[in-house]
RNA sequence: GCGGUAUUGGUGAAGUUUGGUUAACACACCGGAUUGUGGUUCCGGCACGCGUGGGUUCGAGUCCCACAUACCGCCCCA
């Protein structure tokens, strides 16, 4: 019986492993820029931080989590997002405290896990890389989320881009919202799709996100949730659109727009691609938004939130579909040729020299003729090849060619082995 | 959770329509072409075997069933 790995869940090689360094580098980068600093949180929180900041009724807390009770009888779960075990953090370390700045800028990266059907780019361990900003209700910090979102993707090397926005409002806006959509709703139940009859009372706002053609056409002439901000709601909206426009960001007002996660209000935002490797036209590769009482939920005073998160798997088959050029990494400085069991000890000796000069060194270690470890660097892209025989050995001499010029020189022993650097400059 | 398609070596795969006796071809890899210098060329090697387990049959990679996994669509999510 052969081992497989888990349904949804990948290995991630080498080859494939340093593109994901390279794209985590370049977030660690950006992120520094607007001085957002790095969380890790566990990979696992106790149940209830998920099920009272998601929703009990969300599909993610009732089918899609990976939830069990240890053996000392706590239900944990599996992170299905990032944003909670954040605030559980955020709330438990007491980081709203005067000492700390705010707002208070951090950012994770890492697996979360889904129990869903997997598809491409959806898999049950999947990775994320969020932010949040906590401790400010300034429309103002959410366009330096998105800005940063933005900016993000620009380094990635993705074109193309569209910034979809709209908001949620407050409470009293969402309340008056809902009932005036069930109004709308309400009379053309018969004719709505299955799913959206059961979405109707139980979310009506996800009906608008619906699928199926009939009810696009009922969504529509759908009463807008713009119509229904009340002051402050739409101040900060204004407020946003405003920021944005003088930092040249371009974007859609999408009043369908919604979230699945209940936590959201006032400002949300998707940041979608037209690519073909996700899907027909555009698709959303990252969203965010700002969810004020998240915190205070999860039992820490009222602060605000913002934040947004994107999904690697995702970000990747879109970097890759695009052509983006991922750095090459595997440089190697030098590959040393032993000849005859005589030259063991003095090769691994001279690679270790190498090493320890701050080039990347490597040997044979499969005992193989000249021939076939000549190859072996050649394949390797060696910058120096050096062979060392027993006619090296008898006068402490160590053979070096440049595999680019074809260069080549006699070098003493100790030279390599004390500046190799030295030695290469006299061949080139 | 529902529906569809697929699963052959290290890789890409042919073969499955019309079940028949040595599983094509290519790439990669390994070895060799007179002794210690590569990228070309030539020669040779490389599946106890067709996802797993059952079944039908004189005979199955080819037919049937179950399971697993991947991909696509739905739910969901983004």
């Amino acid at each position: 019986m052969r081992y497989q790995r888990p349904k949804g869940t990948a290995d991630i090689l080498p080859g494939d492993s340093q593109h994901w360094q390279y794209v985590e580098s370049v977030a660690r980068q950006v992120f520094s820029k607007y001085r957002f600093e790095e969380i890790r949180t566990p990979l696992f929180e106790n149940f209830e931080v998920f099920s009272r900041t998601s929703g009990d009724t969300s599909d993610i807390v009732t089918k899609e989590m990976y939830d069990f009770k240890d053996k000392g009888d706590r239900h944990i779960s599996l992170r299905p997002e990032g944003t909670a075990g954040v605030v559980r953090a955020f709330v438990e370390n007491k980081l709203y405290g005067p000492e700390v700045q705010k707002p208070f800028k951090t950012y994770y990266m890492g697996q979360m896990y889904r129990y869903e059907r997997p598809q491409s780019g959806r898999q049950r361990e999947f990775h994320q890389i969020g932010v949040e900003a906590f401790g400010s209700d300034e429309p103002a910090l959410d366009v330096e989320v998105i800005a940063m979102g933005m900016d993000l993707f620009k380094h990635f090397g993705i074109s193309n881009l569209r910034l979809a926005i709209n908001t949620l409002g407050d409470k009293e806006t969402r309340d008056n919202y809902r009932q005036a959509l069930i109004d709308y709703l309400e009379p053309h139940f018969d004719e709505l799709s299955k799913d959206s009859q059961v979405r109707l009372h139980k979310n009506p706002l996800r009906v608008l996100d619906s699928k199926d053609e009939e009810d696009q056409k009922f969504v529509a002439n759908a009463p807008s949730i713009l119509d229904y901000l009340t002051a402050d709601a739409k101040q900060h909206f204004e407020r946003v659109k405003q920021l944005l426009d003088a930092l040249g960001i371009d974007y859609v007002v999408d009043s369908t727009m919604v979230r699945g996660l209940d936590y959201y209000n006032h400002t949300i935002f998707e940041v979608m691609v037209n690519s073909k490797a996700l899907g027909h036209g555009y698709t959303t590769v990252c969203a965010g938004g700002r969810y004020n009482g998240l915190v205070k939920e999860l039992g820490g005073p009222e602060v605000s939130g913002v934040g947004f998160g994107l999904g690697m798997e995702r970000l990747l088959l879109l970097m890759e579909s695009e052509g983006v050029e991922f750095p090459e990494e595997h440089h190697l400085d030098a590959y040393v040729v032993g000849i005859s069991d005589a030259a063991d000890t003095v090769t691994l000796k001279v690679v270790q020299a190498l090493r320890q000069q701050d080039f990347s060194a490597d040997r044979d270690y499969l005992a193989r003729k000249p021939k076939a470890q000549f190859k072996t660097a050649d394949r390797l892209n060696a910058a120096y090849t050096l062979t060392i025989g027993e006619a090296e050995i008898a006068v402490s001499t160590i053979h070096v060619k440049n595999m680019v010029s074809g260069n080549e020189v006699s070098a003493p022993l100790n030279d390599v082995i004390n500046d190799f650097a030295g030695v290469i400059k006299g061949i080139d």
